[in-house]
RNA sequence: GCGGGAGUAGCUCAAUUUGGUUAGAGCGCUUCCCUGUCACGGAAGAGGUUGCGGGUUCAAGUCCCGUCUCUCGCGCCA
């Protein structure tokens, strides 16, 4: 018999129909069996009445079993109906069923609170929790936000490589990897001089590439690698056509999960973000006086961000910030110098909830200024010939950013740490599995 | 890389302060009972080299040293 969705059944009642699915929960009452079973539009309860011909299979079967059930959608009766739920007021009396695959007895209960290594250890199984399922829910839904706002706006998706031959940013960890003849190339740790190239081609184009960072960093906002949503646009006038793209390409990111998933703030504590008619800015050195702290640091420490976005809450009604003009000394090269501001640049930071998803600015386009910012960092720009061709050949005013999915997920479902928003996160000692550090592993 | 906290049953944790007999609980698991449960309930049972190595002591889960791992903060970053 054709398959039946669970999310579906309620509109069959009084029907014979086909689930499948997996055992979710098993009561087992002696004479009367209950299963709860989950397919991926929703969770239906199955009763296996005395008498019934599934009776033996319903004794054998446990959590997690994947099942094919013939069945009845029936009414509940009144008094057993759960109101509020989800195909509270029908069940399922289970005629037949048959096991397409048997599961072992689990190691934990799958909505048991878990500390975090044995989570991410057992990632396929405890993925499938409804909160596990709901995070990458919602993260498909903030790409699918971030595609359609930055496609309204006329920008090309494209695909960067992985693979390069050196490094672009010129200070963060990268993983080498052996190439052709003894040759060694790297893990880009940053789509940037790709997409440059490309607003050469396409004007407008965006690109959510994996990107890699060697940095041994043990917090819970850094991942060794991680999704970035970057996009980059030509003939703009200075970074704060980049800035109004990004709150843009923000707000329908935020509306589509908000539109597509309205329960899943609730489920995780928290509220959807605010986002006002405009994202309040402030430079950096405005924000250290805001928080009475020195304006002669560079950059603000991890404290002084959660405190800034305190700020924008209490005094913008805002979840997000930006912040400007960091000093020439804090950004990499291609980042443009403000003539109005020496010293400064065009460049910001987005802060969502306390940490920095997004950096971004304006850059550089002129080739003689390219190559002398080059070599003002230690760079070699022979090293950069393939990427300065773009310059060389004519390149509009443009500029950029680059958001780390990851973060981005976790604060809009107030998870404490980045790793609960990657699927499959690597970190300094785990690649899926501990890595050996030792001759005599634990 | 630096600093704090932690590692005891499959999972989540007690027992460590003040060293002292056979290291406990809840959940899960096994067996049995249960006709309306929905985290079902009830009874019984199995399950531990206390991360690893060394030291102090009559005696170490407990104190000391080393080491590995986890976790949080910092550096750095998205």
């Amino acid at each position: 018999m054709e398959r039946t969705l669970i999310g579906e059944l309620g509109a069959h009642k009084g029907e014979t129909v086909t689930i499948k699915g997996w055992v979710d929960v098993r009561r087992d009452q002696g004479k009367l069996v209950f299963f709860d079973f989950r397919d991926r539009s929703g969770v239906v309860q199955g009763v296996v009445l005395p008498g019934s011909p599934a009776m033996e299979a319903a004794k054998e079967i446990r959590n997690e079993f994947v099942v094919e059930v013939e069945g009845k959608v029936n009414t509940r009766p009144e008094k057993n109906a759960q109101a509020g739920k989800v195909n509270g007021d029908i069940e399922l009396e289970v005629l037949g069923i048959t096991v397409l695959s048997p599961a072992d007895s689990l190691p934990f209960e799958v909505d048991a609170e878990l500390n975090l290594d044995t989570y991410l250890n057992n990632l396929p199984l405890t993925l499938r929790t409804e909160k596990g399922r709901s995070i990458f829910r919602v993260q498909a839904a903030i790409i699918e936000g971030y595609r359609k706002a930055l496609r309204t706006l006329g920008f090309t998706e494209f695909q960067a490589p992985a693979l390069v031959g050196g490094d672009a940013e010129g200070g963060a960890g990268t993983f080498t990897v052996d190439y052709y003849y003894d040759q060694k190339a790297f893990l880009a740790t940053s789509p940037q001089l790709y997409k440059q190239i490309m607003v050469g081609v396409l004007e407008r184009v965006f690109t959510t590439p994996k990107v890699f960072r060697g940095e041994k960093s043990a917090t819970t906002r850094h991942l060794s690698e991680y999704s970035s949503l970057d996009f980059e646009m030509g003939f703009i006038k200075d970074h704060t056509d980049v800035m109004t793209t990004l709150e843009a390409a923000v707000r329908g990111m935020v509306a589509q999960v908000t539109e597509t998933h309205p329960q899943v703030y609730a489920l995780f504590g928290t509220e959807a973000p605010l986002i006002p008619e405009k994202i309040p800015v402030v430079k950096l050195r405005e924000a250290q006086q805001i928080l009475g702290v020195s304006t002669d640091e560079p950059d603000l420490e991890p404290e002084h961000e959660r405190a800034l976005c305190e700020w924008a809450k209490k005094e913008h009604g805002s979840d997000f910030v930006f912040v400007t003009h960091y000093p020439v000394s804090k950004r990499p090269f291609y980042t443009y110098e403000d003539e109005q501001d020496p010293g400064f640049t065009k460049s910001f930071d987005l802060l969502f909830r306390g940490i920095e998803i997004t950096s971004g600015g304006q850059r550089v386009h002129n080739y003689e200024v390219l190559v002398e910012k080059m070599r003002a960092k230690g760079l070699d720009p022979e090293k950069f010939a393939f990427y300065l061709q773009a310059f060389k050949y004519g390149m509009p005013p443009h500029g950029g950013i680059g958001m780390g999915l990851e973060r981005f997920t976790a604060r809009l479902l107030n998870l404490p740490n980045v790793k609960e928003a990657t699927l499959f996160p690597r970190d300094l000692n785990r690649i899926d599995v501990l890595l050996s550090t030792d001759e005599t592993p634990n």
